[in-house]
DNA sequence: TGTTATATGTCGCAGTAGCGACAACCCTAT
DNA sequence: ATAGGGTTGTCGCTACTGCGACATATAACA
């Protein structure tokens, strides 16, 4: 891929904007750019945190099986989004699973490297602290709805989250492209298959949303709030 | 206080020791040491992030109060433990309360001191990050405990917890001093003040602990592990 | 186009745990 | 010592929601 290309894609990232030339140009030499294609695994459980991702173009889930095999995703990540960064915060080895679910762009950069450049570059560590800040209030923030608001609500909950972060807003309400399976939203909101389903037909007759396997619309703006 | 005790006090936190000569000067002459006792707030929601504290003695709690009046305790700090660190993690307001729970010193840091402390100097860069990712596995710990976990194993893995964090090892088990409320243990792991009771009295009749209003005492390794 | 796998829709049962109610108890303060 | 507020112990009801089961619909692929 030309270089000038990688570059226009790199400048997107917040992250970057407080370095300098040099760091700059480091992290274009250094960085590796590959696509990976739907249901590629980035990272596994107990493997080595070696490096540090930013998502460029699709979709990446993090997730976690425990024990018994019951699945929970903790995040979709979008496109400008890093993930993997535990490499950076003094985790030797992976606990949770980076897999891609909509054909992705994504860049890694050695944890190592990175490091370097951190220390070298007081700006780019402000700026990784606010983006581990916003990591960390949308971890509290998941607690908080397990704690607080019963299934029908995080689901609402996530579906509003959903259309604002990744879709395009309309007239008269957002669309998104494409869409879920019930499953994977049960995995999100920590409820069941089932209980999806219905809530998502109870919003449908309710003229709040309408979707099918390839889009999900909110119907009206007042919806989200 | 004698700047000798402070120092020694000081020291005792991990993140402490990457630190050179200068700032470590510079620590002791800008930290604010204070006491305070039980049912002290440190901060409330909405408050400016202006410092961040580190814990000498006693214990805080970290909680959240949803919007109808329920609450939710998301960390309990125990000694040479950080707390407030959302302060220099990009938020400007505080979205927890801290509360003394038992009789405490706190020393805090302003936040634009610690910036700068924090930009001199790469390796407690590198301290603080690792602190922070202990923080990000507990609380993703806690995210894993919501979906897998029924409320008797809550309970049980944070009474375990709770031993060996706080507790004095002894031959044939732990002993803490002293105990919590059955509501602050409700609160801790998002069930009833019911269920505690009954579950704290299963595990008694199962010769597992036993506890007082004053103490909670493990009364097999085992039982932990 | 037919075959197969995956996703959705619907029912009903059963278990978990929250919650109100109330009695007994303990600790502190005056 | 005694009153009173907070804490613990216990019961029973009820609601939420997970889960198995099965029918139907849709997409994928050969």
């Amino acid at each position: 891929m030309a270089e000038k290309t990688k570059i226009w894609y790199l400048q997107n990232f917040n992250l970057i904007k407080g370095m300098d030339e040099s760091s700059m140009d480091m992290m274009d030499q250094k960085s590796k750019m590959k696509k990976s294609s739907k249901r590629e695994i980035i990272y596994f459980p107990e493997e080595r945190s070696d490096n540090i991702y930013m998502l460029k173009e699709g979709k990446v889930k993090i997730s976690r099986v425990s024990e018994d095999g019951k699945k929970m995703t903790l995040h979709l990540i979008g496109p400008g989004e890093i993930f993997g960064e535990s490499a950076i915060l003094g985790q030797d080895k992976r606990e949770n699973i980076a897999e891609v679910v909509e054909d992705a762009v994504i860049c890694s950069i050695n944890r190592t490297m990175f490091q370097e450049m951190l220390t070298n570059n007081p700006k780019l560590n402000l700026s990784i602290n606010k983006f581990i800040g916003v990591r960390i209030r949308k971890i509290q923030a998941h607690v908080e709805d397990l704690v607080f608001k019963d299934a029908k609500e995080r689901v609402v909950a996530f579906l509003k989250r959903y259309a604002k972060t990744f879709g395009k807003e309309m007239i008269d309400g957002w669309m998104v492209r494409p869409f879920l399976t019930h499953q994977e939203i049960a995995d999100l909101t920590a409820t069941s298959r089932q209980t999806v389903n219905s809530i998502l037909n109870d919003l449908v007759s309710n003229q709040d949303i309408k979707y099918t396997r390839r889009y999900f619309q909110v119907l009206r703006k007042d919806w989200i709030k």
